[in-house]
DNA sequence: TTTTGTGCAAATCCTTTGCATGGGT
DNA sequence: ACCCATGCAAAGGATTTGCACAAAA
């Protein structure tokens, strides 16, 4: 993890390795909130302003991702690696998933107006496998 | 447009009618604020919330949607096909672009989990035309 | 006259910011 | 000592809500 931090250069407070650890290790793209009550586990006295602030930090560094999503508070997302969302319209889960096909023709998409490309977020809204069938 | 606030069950009331029409005119993802401005110049004294409260009423109706983005307030997007986005990172512009494969890809993603795919949304970041060489 | 929609202002929610303190180098 | 990150509380922006009045049925 020191990498990471040394990269974005960032320095590695507690704060800031506990939230990105715990941000890395959940898939389930927390709002800060959640993530802030994380934190306080192990860091009672930790503030929500430091989460927000680091949060910002991390995506300035992309080392995480924004997600603003209708109907919530922005969710966290630190996978890094290329990937696409699934969003469930009942209970709200965000979860990930991937697609070389989707990749593929995202990077062969002709579009006009001379647009250049940088990155691309599929969001599939539906119904995930627990709300389905209940 | 009579037929549109008719399947919607929502009586069509002057504010309305040329919060929707406006909505529905232009393709330029306008926000709240936008729509108010436009709206006003027809009717000075409608107000701000009557807009948030109508929009809402849309997207319940299916008329319109939400299109939250990172760095500004949500969007409204009056176009009922089916599209997807591009986000333009310097200017912020968001404009629509169509694509067959990217649809009949859609349709035919094998999700795991047991997904019930309900809609898709593309979100393409980059630069714009405009942006790109200034 | 009953219902429904509106304007206004206040309230709420989420997020950011200013400032004094504390920790690390 | 210096600098940067933090906690706290206050500020800020976007959106929603309560309420009294107006419009429509």
């Amino acid at each position: 993890m020191a990498q990471v931090f040394l990269a974005a250069e960032l320095s590695p407070t507690v704060q800031r390795r506990v939230l990105y650890r715990e941000l890395r290790d959940r898939s389930d793209h927390p709002d800060a909130e959640a993530l802030f009550a994380a934190v306080k586990q192990r860091l009672p006295d930790v503030s929500l302003a430091t989460v927000y602030r680091n949060l910002r930090l991390f995506v300035e560094a992309g080392m995480a991702t924004e997600l603003k999503v209708e109907g919530s508070s922005s969710r966290w997302d630190g996978n890094t690696h290329r990937h696409h969302h699934l969003l469930c319209s009942a209970c709200g889960d965000v979860s990930d998933f991937f697609s070389e096909e989707l990749d593929q023709l995202g990077d062969s998409l002709e579009l006009d107006r001379g647009f250049e490309v940088q990155g691309m977020d599929v969001r599939v809204t539906g119904l995930c496998g627990d709300c389905r069938t209940p």
